[in-house]
DNA sequence: AACGAGTCCAACCGCCAGATA
DNA sequence: GTATCTGGCGGTTGGACTCGT
């Protein structure tokens, strides 16, 4: 039987007072981030070690960039849950200054129904069936996304089971060429995979996938190019 | 002004993987 | 080899807010 992360009883939920946000940024200023489960105890704060790493991560660190996301942040977000599914960490280890928290959000709240919209499945990024057969092709929603085009050099591996919600992206990449005939979006995704990565594919996905995939792994020469 | 429906987003939950004993 | 701990991730929830009637 698994042990909860913390004791809940003595420690507080909900939303975070400034007080209690003043405390964990004040403790992370001293000593840094890390060691989270003893954190909240030499803080001084009655929370769980995880709710202090995820406020500090989605809300209180100072690098974040907050505010609406532009259109090239969203025409990035589209090109890469393409490429990677609901891998949000991923995806927004793309986009400075944003959270996987926020990236998910975002997506779920505006960039799926634009999408819908558009007549593209969501999922999997294919036109919807029923609109690809009816007589005219699909209008944009808005002026920001034309539509896709995407390019994968090699698809990565995955390690979860998802969901059925789960984006399919990779079979679309896969099996033929992604149903997005008539759109343009001026996106050239193209990904690469160092000789070292590949040899893991062959031998273990699960390997290739925690070395090439982590974000804060990736060096700035990136094995994920992307060019717009 | 009051109310209900819809939307947004911060926070929580459960699971998984890597590190360590 | 295995049990446990810890950090990290994606899915989900619920309260706050907005909008239409």
């Amino acid at each position: 039987m698994r042990k909860p992360c913390c004791d809940k009883q003595d420690t507080n939920k909900g939303a975070w007072s400034k007080e209690e946000d003043q405390k964990l940024i004040d403790y992370i200023r001293k000593h840094g981030e890390g060691c989270w489960r003893s954190l909240p105890q030499a803080a001084g704060l009655l929370r769980c070690g995880k709710s202090c790493r995820l406020r500090w991560i989605n809300y209180l660190r100072p690098d974040l960039k907050r505010g609406n996301f532009g259109e090239d942040e969203e025409d990035l977000i589209i090109k890469l849950h393409a490429l990677l599914g609901n891998r949000w960490s991923l995806i927004a280890g793309r986009l400075p200054g944003r959270t996987d928290n926020e990236v998910k959000n975002y997506w779920n709240s505006h960039l799926r129904r634009k999408l819908i919209n558009m007549g593209i499945d969501p999922n999997n990024h294919r036109l919807n069936q029923n609109l690809q057969r009816s007589r005219n092709p699909p209008i944009p929603a808005s002026g920001t996304s034309s539509g896709l085009k995407i390019q994968a050099k090699q698809q990565p591996t995955k390690p979860r089971v998802d969901s059925e919600q789960t984006s399919d992206a990779g079979s679309c990449l896969e099996d033929e060429p992604c149903a997005l005939p008539d759109l343009n979006l001026n996106l050239d995704l193209t990904m690469s995979i160092p000789s070292s990565s590949i040899a893991h594919v062959e031998g273990n996905p699960k390997d290739n996938e925690s070395n090439f995939l982590r974000p804060q792994k990736i060096a700035p020469s990136s094995n994920l190019l992307l060019s717009q």
